[in-house]
RNA sequence: GCCCAAAUGGUGGAACUGGUAUACACGCACGACUCAAAAUCGUGUGGCGCAAGCCAUGAGAGUUCGAAUCUCUCUUUGGGCACCA
């Protein structure tokens, strides 16, 4: 029988679902608990692709390795099936987005199926259910109860291409992350949830969890606090005044103008005082006018003077110029900055521009020719002369009434989508236009069917007369729905709470199965998720601790991330390029076994991996040869594999496992077991190759033989069944359907692999009797010999000095000193 | 511009807290089997040298008996942030 994974494969995936391997009982005491998360996919029209691939398989092995240790494992499987894709492609056929979306799911689970992935899509959380987005709706209800979740018109980054707002962390360069067409920034009415509230709790809840330091230091720059100050700035003959924030109050006393974004109230407000207010408008204009690319490529400064108006610097009572550029920004801070050139870049490119007074506040640099950044003493300040920039800090802010504060990067979350495939925003608003929840007993609040999804900047829910009749029958005439739908980044900041309970109808899951399954122990995902996702799905978790809904404020304890996998030549898979590999080819082509362990040998976890169809066969034939080993062998002999099976019988006649090969899969099973553990699944499987080909050594003679004639079994001489079976186990995590196979078919087990015991090490066999000990002269190899693995310096000393071959180097030197590392290494200092 | 990560044979990659550089795999060469090829199996495989040996972990210094690993400077490549006051 030849292996074929087409056949062996299929037959264990049924035969796993039908006997309901993968279930779990989630109330289970007697076990210790462990929950493994995979980012669930969204269901996309292509299927599955290599990067879910290589991290579900991860999770999968890993899974399987802690089944096999014995812990109760949740590795819970869903959809995060609303967004855009599904909308368009109904926009292009008029397939109704519900429909599309079924349709992929259940070629997703197929393919996950194909790989061997052991998932209970009985408990499947799919995010346009309503039974799911059904919670989704009463979390926000929560939110919108305890005042994390508002709405307010405000310029919004609008994409003209998807026709909807979208959130900052969906900007990339500039341009939609989807779609890449320019933002524009639109004043659009909108629905907020109050990340900013949580600022410092999501920059200090990452101390306290196992993550990749890079995606911790991402996070909190993305969260962007900065300390500083807050300093008033009157306005010369005016009631007025204008706030600025910032780092460097220290330099105050050289604040020589100020600027104020564009878009700044107090512009509008001292329209009558402006005395050039043309200027100053059309500025203003052409400012909104211009993309946020544009901004941000703007080789040149620009701005406008507001003539007629001064400010009072505070410290030095002087009067200075008021500006209004488009450097400064309206969202950050105040919206407006005093510039001190001497010692910002920004402001002193500026002022080159405009001819404004540099004045030099902190020593040290050479302010004729640039900004000058870094630290000094305090000159031209008054009092604070001689002062270091530190100690000045806190001085002048509190000489001038300033207030010492932080200011963050991070923005509150804009989630309104004017599109139709999302979560309904479950607001109704009373003819006074007043937003009112809509009450629980209405939820799910259903999407309506009856639309239109042709994008035209007018939410598609506003034209359903279903919707508006059912608001009408509910609340009454003049009551109106809210259109926009939630983005999709909402419902999968929540999933992860509901898998432990997912069919629950009355509760989004139960106070006791949050207790016992919470938090994530593993979460297993793209680093791409960094600024959006994980950032929200840990906000929601603050978020739903502070309003006492759960008991827990980090949602993921670990988290480890997969590197993207590229074509052999190290470039992105992307259809225009033509390169794209699919999943189902490469298990059809190689078998899911193949393709699971090639995915984690090719290189670690965490790296990118370059697929190359050329290398897989080195997997392929590994396995190949262990099917060679024991399948062939017992069709070749059936009398001696029977006696083989027999330990005792074996033991009695043929002798155990040689001692030497003993301690190698002893050696193997601890360095297996701590590989795992840390994921380095590329050398676990290396060393299982390095244990299969020392237990399968066959010669030319015999190779031949055995092709020609089918001669007798290659067993006698080494490894006895039980502990082959412990290699297979090591094994079965990998290549699962290769390893049940044997293990029930050939071994003629009743029970499944995976409720086998993980081998242990047996210590006795941990060391080898004899080790290569390295001689080295001044630290260079000149020879190596052959000791017992626990001798000491004394015992080897001499022999080491008689050698020729280290003679030859100390020969008419003086031996200056000896090091000795036991077991591995002898160096002789010579000079 | 700032921050982070990386650089090891022809290729993917090993090397745990400084201690045998190149495990494992691909590829390649030669051989066995074959009429032949494929598959399979075996042997070899960093470079230079007939050899003893010398040289090799992006480049250059340093610390050390000993450096891929630690320190400094530089180069290149990825990734992220970017007028954030």
């Amino acid at each position: 029988m030849k292996y074929e994974p087409k056949e062996i494969e299929p037959k264990w995936q049924n035969r796993w679902e039908k006997s309901g391997s993968f279930k779990i009982d989630k109330d289970d005491e007697s076990k210790e608990k462990f929950y493994i998360l995979d980012m669930f996919p969204y269901p996309s029209g292509t299927g599955l692709h290599m990067g879910h691939t290589e991290s579900y398989t991860a999770s999968d092995v890993f899974y399987r390795f802690k089944k096999i240790q014995g812990y109760n494992v949740l590795h819970p499987q869903g959809f995060d099936s609303f967004g855009l894709p599904a909308e368009n492609y109904a926009i292009k056929t008029g397939v109704k987005p519900a429909e599309t979306t079924q349709k992929n799911i259940a070629t997703y689970i197929e393919q996950m199926k194909s790989l061997g992935f052991d998932y209970d899509f009985n408990e499947k959380v799919i995010t346009s259910d309503p039974s799911y987005y059904k919670w989704t709706q009463w979390i926000f209800g929560k939110f919108f109860e305890n005042g994390l979740v508002y709405k307010k018109t405000q310029k919004t980054n609008w994409c003209s291409s998807c026709q909807t707002v979208i959130a900052n962390e969906q900007v990339v360069d500039g341009k939609c992350e989807r779609c890449g067409t320019e933002i524009i920034q639109k004043e659009v009415p909108g629905w907020f949830f109050k990340i900013t509230d949580f600022s410092d709790e999501l920059i200090a809840g990452l101390g306290k969890v196992d993550w990749p330091e890079y995606t911790k230091k991402n996070q909190i720059n993305w969260i962007g606090k900065s300390q500083g100050a807050l300093l008033k700035f009157e306005i010369k003959n005016s009631e007025k005044y204008i706030e600025v924030f910032t780092t460097r109050p220290d330099t105050l006393f050289g604040a020589t103008y100020m600027v104020l974004a564009p878009e700044h109230k107090l512009v509008n407000e001292l329209k009558d005082e402006i005395s050039n207010w043309n200027d100053v408008e059309k500025y203003i204009i052409q400012t909104q006018n211009k993309t946020e690319l544009d901004r941000m490529e703007a080789k040149e400064k620009t701005g406008e003077k507001l003539e007629g108006v001064m400010a009072i610097n505070p410290a030095t009572g002087g009067e200075i110029p008021i500006f209004i550029a488009d450097y400064v920004l309206a969202g950050y801070g105040t919206g407006a900055i005093m510039a001190v050139p001497a010692h910002d870049e920004r402001d002193f490119e500026f002022a080159k521009k405009y001819n404004i007074p540099i004045v030099e506040v902190i020593s040290g640099g050479n302010i004729e020719e640039k900004a000058y950044t870094e630290n000094g003493e305090l000159v031209n300040s008054g009092k604070f002369n001689g002062m270091s920039v530190e100690d000045a800090k806190r001085g002048i802010t509190e000489f001038v009434g300033g207030k010492m504060t932080a200011t963050y990067r991070l923005r509150d979350w804009s989630f309104s989508r004017q599109r139709y495939w999302g979560c309904p925003i479950p607001i109704v608003y009373s003819p006074e236009g007043e937003a009112k929840m809509v009450p629980e007993k209405y939820l799910p609040w259903k999407l309506p069917e009856d639309v239109d999804f042709v994008p035209t900047g007018v939410a598609p829910l506003s034209k359903s007369e279903e919707l508006k009749k059912r608001v009408e029958d509910i609340f009454g005439q003049g009551w109106t729905a809210e259109y926009d739908t939630m983005d999709t980044f909402v419902d999968s900041s929540w999933y992860f709470l509901r898998y432990p309970d997912s069919h629950n109808e009355k509760e989004f899951c139960s106070k006791e199965r949050l207790a016992k399954w919470m938090p994530v122990d593993l979460y297993i995902g793209g680093a791409e998720h960094t600024y959006m996702h994980l950032l929200y799905a840990r906000f929601f978790t603050k978020a739903m601790h502070k309003i006492g809904l759960i008991n827990f404020d980090e949602p993921f304890l670990k988290l480890r991330h997969q590197g993207m996998v590229l074509d052999k030549e190290g470039k992105k898979m992307s259809k225009s390029k033509g390169n794209v590999i699919n999943p189902d080819s490469m298990v059809e082509k190689f078998g899911a076994d193949s393709v699971r362990t090639y995915m984690l040998f090719a290189a670690p976890l965490e790296d990118e991996v370059m697929w190359n169809e050329d290398n897989i066969v080195g997997v392929r034939r590994f396995l190949d040869r262990i099917w060679e080993f024991i399948v062939k062998d017992k069709e070749r002999d059936p009398e001696w594999f029977k006696l083989w099976l027999n330990i005792d019988e074996w033991n009695k006649s043929k002798g155990p496992t040689p001692t030497s090969l003993k301690i190698l899969l002893n050696k193997t099973i601890k360095k297996v077991t701590e590989d795992m553990e840390n994921f380095r699944f590329n050398t676990a499987i290396s060393q299982l190759m390095i244990f299969r080909n020392a237990f399968y050594k066959i010669d030319q003679g015999d190779a031949n033989d055995i092709y020609k004639t089918g001669m007798e079994s290659k067993l006698s001489t080494l490894i006895t069944v039980d502990d082959f079976e412990k290699f297979l186990i090591l094994l079965a995590p990998f290549a699962p359907h290769i390893a049940e196979e044997i293990w029930q078919e050939i071994l003629e087990h009743k029970e499944s692999i995976f409720l086998q015991d993980w081998p242990e090490v047996d210590e006795k066999y941990l060391q080898d009797e004899e080790v290569e000990m390295v001689v080295q002269v001044n630290g260079k190899v000149r020879d190596r010999l052959m000791v017992a693995h626990d001798v000491t310096e004394d015992e080897v000393k001499e022999t080491v000095l008689e050698s020729g071959k280290v003679k030859v180097f100390t020969d008419g030197k003086e031996i200056k000193k000896i090091i000795f590392v036991p077991g591995k290494l002898i160096n002789i200092v010579a000079v």
